[in-house]
DNA sequence: GCCGAGGTTTACGTTAACGTAAAGTGCTTG
DNA sequence: CAAGCACTTTACGTTAACGTAAACCTCGGC
């Protein structure tokens, strides 16, 4: 786990609204993570920037779809899942009837799944509580002042 | 993902308190896992039932181990580090002070990891109500009544 | 005495999600 | 114009977490 603090990075910050662009280097830094990874969601139909001749030119859109992609790897979701949603909306003005049913029921999933991992973090929490009141009466059982968190 | 419901199963239900034991065939139904599951997690360090003959036999204590094992694993952590607390938790007694300090380290990371987790499923959750509602304005735009949820 | 159900070990196979290395393209900067 | 930097493609390597298959034991029942 260990994840490093880049958090929900990528804002703009104030710029001419909308005309934005990034490199794929750019993209990679503000997010912390390698080409080789947005190239590998792009290759996985998870991305499709512009091109200008063979090299890639990121959007506005595509920063934001690749905010969601990790959003959701964060939260366990496989590069399939969220691929499924998020396809599903970017062509759903043209979806038919039936797409769209299958949408809500995917939804629906990933709200479940929420759910339980909810009521999951609730009870790990717990435990990281128990453990840690624990580990705190040991250390002073042995003279040691434990960090005050 | 797509997780069946086993949820937290597991219960005993009011039985002698604490001579229950099972059989890996049976931890694998109360789970929803395969014994082939078990064993790997035995191989990595986070289980050590005890033997009749070659037979792996597990208490109650194990029980609970697979438990919380399995609720790591749904909230995106590695077998490793979930190993790491849960090993550290049984060594605490006659842990040193470097070793709980090290624990406490451990936990803290484990809980910015869950505040981040908590996040992220807020988010996550606006952005499905949003893809819901979009989806279901185009259905009864194609004169499709969307279910009633 | 044999059979099937469940247990065991050993070992190779598989999948997802990238990492890493090689070899080439293209700009711009000293 | 050579160097360097950021980009590209292709392709093989790696790790975690199991799946799957083979070959074996062992026990209760008929």
């Amino acid at each position: 786990m260990t994840q490093r603090t880049a958090s929900d990075a990528g804002q703009t910050g104030g710029l001419p609204r909308q005309r934005r662009t990034f490199s794929i280097g750019e993209l990679a830094k503000i997010f912390e993570v390698t080409p080789r990874t947005i190239r590998f969601y792009e290759q996985e139909g998870l991305l499709a920037p512009e091109r200008r001749g063979q090299t890639r030119i990121y959007c506005e859109k595509d920063r934001v779809r690749l905010k969601l992609t990790l959003r959701g790897k964060r939260l366990g979701f496989s590069l399939a899942e969220i691929r499924e949603v998020v396809m599903m909306y970017d062509a759903m003005p043209d979806g038919n009837a039936r797409q769209l049913q299958r949408l809500l029921e995917i939804l629906a999933d990933k709200r479940a799944n929420l759910e339980r991992q909810l009521e999951d973090i609730r009870l790990m929490h717990k435990e990281l509580d128990d453990v840690e009141s624990r580990a705190r009466e040991v250390l002073s059982g042995l003279g040691v002042e434990p960090p005050k968190h």
